[in-house]
RNA sequence: GCCGGUGUGGCGAAAUGGCAGACGCACAGGACUUAAAAUCCUGGGACUAUAAAAAGUCGUGCGGGUUCAAGUCCCGCCACCGGCACCA
């Protein structure tokens, strides 16, 4: 391709419009209240407005971790998308805030480090300037002015505070929301009294409390250690048990880990996905990973007739007989299927196991229970200790292995079932797990699968207690059926029988009602060195405890220290404590050094563009109201939902803003496009922290997100995912060097749907880079394109002015278009506008070409229609359009009356007049199948079209000799004759 | 296993319940050219039939249904893709 003539001068014209963008700040996003240069093409479209008279328009691009590979053509998709966007939403009058940054802590950097001892800033450097050299070549309209990078002191500051806010909060259930800290109520026991001076043991104890209640909290959590590489890792980086880089063995350490009580909020992160616009599957993507369900926690006791205490060694050292008011609380969905209960399963890890595990197996106690482990089969507590230490030798991947056999042990000990006093074997094993609802299950093999399938290795019972429909098999139904053999609720449906048994163990006090989440609070810190340090101190007390302590906001930014060596100490210590000065403080008192995980620096970012350069605030209050849509209360339709959400955005007087209340202002960001990978992580962290920000009072909406746009794979041309490994990878420079950034963001929003999956096709490329030539022959003069191709021989390295020598075709005049041409344009005008507001990308570049297909067989071209046209084509091909409007402003025409940049002229309105047909050819069927068509005029009645279409050649041999039944006339659509 | 999504020409794809395949790629034929490239024009779902045309039959993963009319709506399957996965 390369050795072809070009289809047009992209080389040049591309540079010259994004150099001209530049100089002129052309996409620059005015503030409230900013003072707007009136030479800048804002002033020019809105004169005398202010920024906040204009209603705005948030378009968000999720921002790219700047990896060494440089720009994948996946990552253009999305950013084009919503650059056609921004650029339409320009033309249409809003105020458009587009911005892009860098979340750019991460591990690659942090590696790269540790193997060459180059500093990650240094790489992170680069890293940026190449992806923002590749981005600046596609022409986005970016307000370069607001970028952001997430390792940038400056920010992360910020990033900094919000914890401190976390850490200062707690979550108030009375009021469903987050306080700050000092609002914590202490239990009766820890109170005050009034005039009593608290001693050291009570405010102690209080510590303790407050600490435990925090947002942001301490808990000693499991991380991956691994030894050779001498690093914590990840869970996603540790594979079948081994380090993914190098194959190296991983243990289980227990580590002191900064949480974020993310489970506060699950109750709110649900219900409020009915008050947003994003996909149906991502929103159950989300709902799915909070897991809701309800249920009753019930209450067995424990009927051991030995009980005993095992110290960590396994040794007994204490034992006594029937150890009273000891008692295990199981979670259920099923409290209907309490009386099929026969027996319990605890997580190994479960609290009260060492505690009730027996000293001697019971008479008659089958060997299979007692343990796979022969050797340690003797007794109960030994049996347990090497069941426990086979449990926690597996990976979580081991364990959720389902195709494995099911394994536990008997723990010697006996339960009694509430509701029938039944005595039932209480049991370890793997397939509990400790961390959902209590970490215990009352086993009900005949309605649960994974019990049923445990009770059938060991033999255990198994009690029908519902009544599966006819032709159903009752063991192992687990749907809703009629209880039986129930007592109190034999014969009721199952949902009356939950509520019955429910509300029967409730008054009984043992058991209530209760709703659980698989949501798990958020593993907040990191061992390693390129992420944000914590704003935090840790202290010894006169007791000899340690305890934490935040910095002074004054003390933000918290630098890290400068290293020569990244890796975690042989200790086990982060990276950060091997700066011993930065790390011990004067006063005794030494800093945290985990640093936090790459999500914080973006979960706050988009609410960093409003106002990038405010050292005083996050953002300002005025600005973030004005682009976050505090007023916006728009009534939308949600997908999905029946109901019409009202989103009631602030809870802030609007009163005192003075904002344009435009039909179209949303809640939050306006539209955000990325990629489905962060269906839930990233969209989930983030909703977490704006809620927080929200009840504290720093943000005007509850959401961040309002629209969200999953933009679909693009798979290399063998329809595999592009990878380094298949060689399908294609670089976007390579595609901008052949066929200009035009054509590469046309043909990424010509190749289907956005959010669809799809594989690349460079002929695909050249296809709509033949389009783009064929828009430019439109409209420029053949001989002098020539001659501008000849001085280009002649002057290689001459730049854009060369192309002032080439000059309009003569057959663009400035003429009255014919009607033929004036239906073309406005054909045109209603599919593409229509097809954006849809977000219909391919379909509009299709109302692209068929305008141009026809408007090539014209032998004069009307330059109003001309100039109304690159107004379509602008957001997809700004270049070219740039550079053809210039041409056809160079003489004065009837519609070109301002000198308006391309980029802000009003978006041309079509008129549906021009688009009715006076006569119209309607298809004619019999009985569903199409047999002619009649020529008919648009305004002919009924009986005038239905003679028309019995009387048409083509259908007569269909209708002749039969009965005419019925003649269906849709009107402008078809005519169907049912005969017999 | 559960949840979500998608199945339409050789390929990417279009089609408020109303002419299936717009637009593009690839392909074929033609024009221009010494020739090629580029460009321009023409063709095209499959099958039957025909010298050609006209024409007919079938056709949107499979099987049913609703309807004058179904790619589109309903019921039951199948396949593929994505997510979750012993969550009680």
């Amino acid at each position: 391709m390369s050795s072809e003539r070009k289809q047009y001068p992209f080389r040049l014209i591309e540079p010259k419009w994004q150099k001209i963008w530049d100089d002129q700040q052309t996409f620059r996003a005015w503030n409230p209240g900013a003072a707007i240069p009136p030479e800048h093409p804002f002033a020019q479209r809105h004169p005398g407005r202010r920024a906040e008279d204009l209603p705005k328009s948030y378009i968000l691009d999720m921002f790219p971790y700047p990896s060494g590979a440089g720009l994948h053509v996946g990552h253009p998709e999305g950013y084009t998308a919503t650059d056609i966007l921004a650029r339409y939403k320009r033309a249409l009058g809003f105020n458009v805030l587009h911005p892009m940054g860098w979340d750019a802590f991460g591990l690659p950097a942090e590696q790269y480090a540790i193997s060459t001892g180059q500093h990650p800033r240094k790489t992170t450097e680069q890293n940026i300037a190449t992806f923002k050299r590749q981005i600046k070549s596609l022409g986005f309209s970016y307000d370069w002015s607001r970028e952001i990078d997430t390792t940038d002191p400056k920010y992360f500051r910020w990033t900094q505070w919000i914890f401190l806010r976390l850490y200062h909060s707690w979550f108030n259930p009375q009021t469903n929301k987050a306080e700050p800290i000092e609002t914590l109520l202490y239990p009766q026991e820890l109170q005050i009294g009034p005039g009593s001076s608290p001693d050291s043991a009570l405010e102690h104890k209080r510590l303790a409390y407050r600490d435990s209640k925090r947002l942001a909290y301490v808990a000693e959590m499991p991380v991956w250690w691994c030894e050779e590489l001498g690093t914590v890792l990840a869970n996603e980086e540790v594979i079948d048990g081994k380090s993914e880089r190098g194959g190296y063995p991983v243990v289980r350490r227990a580590m002191r880990q900064w949480m974020l009580r993310i489970t506060s909020y699950a109750e709110r992160l649900l219900q409020d996905l009915d008050s947003i616009d994003w996909s149906h599957s991502l929103k159950e993507m989300q709902r799915n990973w909070i897991g809701r369900s309800e249920g009753a926690e019930v209450k067995f006791s424990v009927i051991s007739d030995q009980w005993s205490v095992v110290s960590k060694q396994g040794s007994v050292t204490e034992t006594g007989s029937l150890k009273t008011d000891c008692s295990i609380t199981v979670f259920t969905t099923r409290p209907d299927t309490l009386f099929g209960a026969t027996y319990m399963v605890l997580a190994p890890e479960h609290k009260l196991v060492a505690q009730i595990t027996a000293a001697e197996w019971p008479a008659d106690t089958p060997d299979a229970w007692k343990g796979d482990d022969k050797s340690a089969a003797r007794n109960p507590q030994s049996a347990v200790a090497a069941y426990r230490a086979y449990a926690a030798s597996k990976s979580d991947l081991e364990r959720t292995d389902l195709a494995k056999e099911k394994t536990g042990v008997f723990i010697g000990a006996f339960a009694r079932n509430p509701v029938n006093g039944e005595r039932i074997p209480i049991w370890i094993a793997d397939y509990v797990l400790a961390t959902y609802g209590t970490g215990a299950i009352m086993a009900v093999p005949a309605h649960d699968t994974r019990d049923l399938e445990f009770a059938r290795r060991f033999n255990l019972p198994i009690r029908v207690v519902v009544q599966a429909p006819a032709g159903k098999d009752s063991v192992g139904y687990v749907d809703d059926g009629e209880s039986v053999n129930s007592g109190l609720i034999t014969g009721l449906r199952t949902p009356e029988a939950k509520r019955t048994i429910t509300a029967w163990l409730e008054e009984k006090g043992l058991g209530h009602k209760t709703i659980n989440y698989k949501l798990r609070d958020w593993l907040f810190s990191r061992q390693r060195y390129w992420g944000e340090p914590f704003p935090i101190v840790w202290k010894t007390d006169a007791g000899g405890q340690t305890y934490h302590q935040a910095l002074p906001e004054s003390a933000l930014p918290l630098l890290p220290p400068e290293l020569t060596d990244y890796k975690p100490t042989s200790a086990g210590d982060p990276p950060l404590a091997r700066a011993k000065e930065w790390v011990q403080l004067p006063d005794g008192s030494s800093r945290e050094t985990n640093t936090m995980p790459q999500w914080a620096g973006s979960c706050w970012y988009y609410l960093r563009y409003l106002d990038p350069t405010n050292d005083q605030a996050i953002s300002a209050s005025e600005t973030e109201r004005y682009w976050m849509g505090a007023r916006a209360r728009s009534k939308f339709k949600v997908q999905g939902s029946k109901s019409e959400g009202s989103a009631v955005a602030s809870n802030l007087a609007p009163e005192t803003l003075n904002l344009e209340l435009n039909e179209s202002t949303t809640p939050g960001v306006d539209l955000y496009v990325g990629g489905a990978e962060h269906a839930v992580l990233h969209l989930l962290y983030a909703r977490f922290w704006h809620k927080v920000l929200y009840d504290l009072g720093c943000v005007s909406t509850p959401e961040p997100f309002f629209k969200l746009v999953n933009q679909g794979l693009i798979l290399g041309e063998d329809s595999q995912k592009m990878s380094k490994a298949r060689g399908n990878v294609v670089n976007p420079d390579d595609m901008v060097r052949e066929f200009g950034a035009d054509a590469l963001r046309l043909y990424e929003m010509f190749m289907g749907p956005l959010e669809d999956v799809k594989p690349w096709s460079t002929k695909g490329v050249e296809g709509v880079y033949r389009f783009l030539g064929r828009v430019w022959r439109l409209f420029v003069d053949e001989q002098s394109e020539a001659e501008f191709e000849q001085s280009q021989t002649v002057h290689p390295h001459a730049g854009a002015e060369l192309l002032d020598r080439i000059r309009l075709d003569g057959a663009v005049q400035d003429i009255e278009p014919t009607t033929p041409q004036l239906k073309a344009l406005h054909a045109c005008m209603k599919k593409v506008t229509e097809d954006l507001d849809r977000m219909r990308f391919n379909t509009a570049i299709s109302a692209l070409m068929v305008f141009v297909n026809e408007a090539m067989t014209w032998p004069r071209k009307p330059r109003p229609i001309l100039r109304d046209f690159l107004m379509l084509l602008h957001p997809f091909a700004p270049h070219l359009a740039e550079e053809l409007f210039a041409k056809l402003a160079e003489a004065p025409i009837s519609n070109l009356k301002s000198q308006i940049p391309l980029s802000y002229q009003p978006w041309p309105k079509y008129d549906p007049a021009l688009l009715v047909e006076d006569t119209l050819e309607l298809p004619v069927q019999v009985n569903g199948k199409l047999r002619g068509r009649i020529l008919i005029a648009a305004n002919a009645g009924v009986p005038q079209i239905e003679a028309a279409a019995l009387n048409n050649e083509k259908v007569k041999p269909f209708i002749d000799g039969k009965t005419i039944n019925k003649i269906i006339v849709v009107p402008k659509k078809l005519v169907n004759i049912v005969a017999a």
